[in-house]
DNA sequence: CGAATAGGTTAGCGTGGACTTACGCATTTG
DNA sequence: CAAATGCGTAAGTCCACGCTAACCTATTCG
């Protein structure tokens, strides 16, 4: 099984994991929110299958995708191991630092 | 500036920020966490600086690395952006499912 | 000053990934 | 049954990417 992580970062994947996120989708649908043509898109979904995170029902000539919530809690867990005590500490210090001294941000 | 969700995303690059997370480092010592050379590592973090993620302080013939705050907390708001309300409501219902009916996992 | 250390830069290579075009297969519909 | 629809797959192209080897610069130390 592919790196879930890697799988879902890519910018395309990421609006796809979205629009079904909101319910599934045929790939027809999906595609028409992109420029890219269909294969293309068919192709995007084979790799979010393959690293588990959606899936196909067949249903007469049509393939509803939808988001697999197993798949997507594993890709939590992979984004909350990557995101670790330390780093959290560091958001919390930069955005603290932001609200209370606006203007100390030269660029 | 690059995506930061995607400059992230990449396996050697998550561990690095996480190596720097813990604190400032040099390329040698973070290189040697890895079987890639130096001048590997030294690339890697260059995309990393490109996204705002990591800067370079110079002292004498060193380089140390160390994470920038404000870079973390806006890949930070990649990720909540992209982590949209409906998957946070399948993760929640999948992670119930999980606790309530543990042998329903059918493979 | 010359050797050694730390590290950025370049050129070039190989692979993978994103994409399109073309095709094949199932299913529905007239 | 024939045309049309929905979609996966194969083949081929192109480019970005990760990597190494080689080189160059800056700094420290004998």
């Amino acid at each position: 099984m592919a790196d879930a992580f890697s799988a879902a970062a890519e910018p395309t994947r990421r609006r796809l994991l979205q629009l079904l996120a909101a319910g599934p989708k045929t790939v027809s649908e999906l595609a028409e929110h992109f420029t890219a043509t269909r294969p293309a898109i068919s192709q995007h979904l084979a790799v979010l299958a393959d690293a588990g995170l959606v899936t196909a029902r067949k249903e007469g000539r049509h393939r509803h995708y939808s988001v697999v919530p197993a798949g997507i809690a594993q890709l939590r867990a992979e984004i909350d191991r990557f995101w670790s005590t330390e780093l959290e500490l560091l958001v919390a210090d930069a955005t603290k630092r932001a609200t209370t001294h606006p203007e100390e941000h030269h660029s």
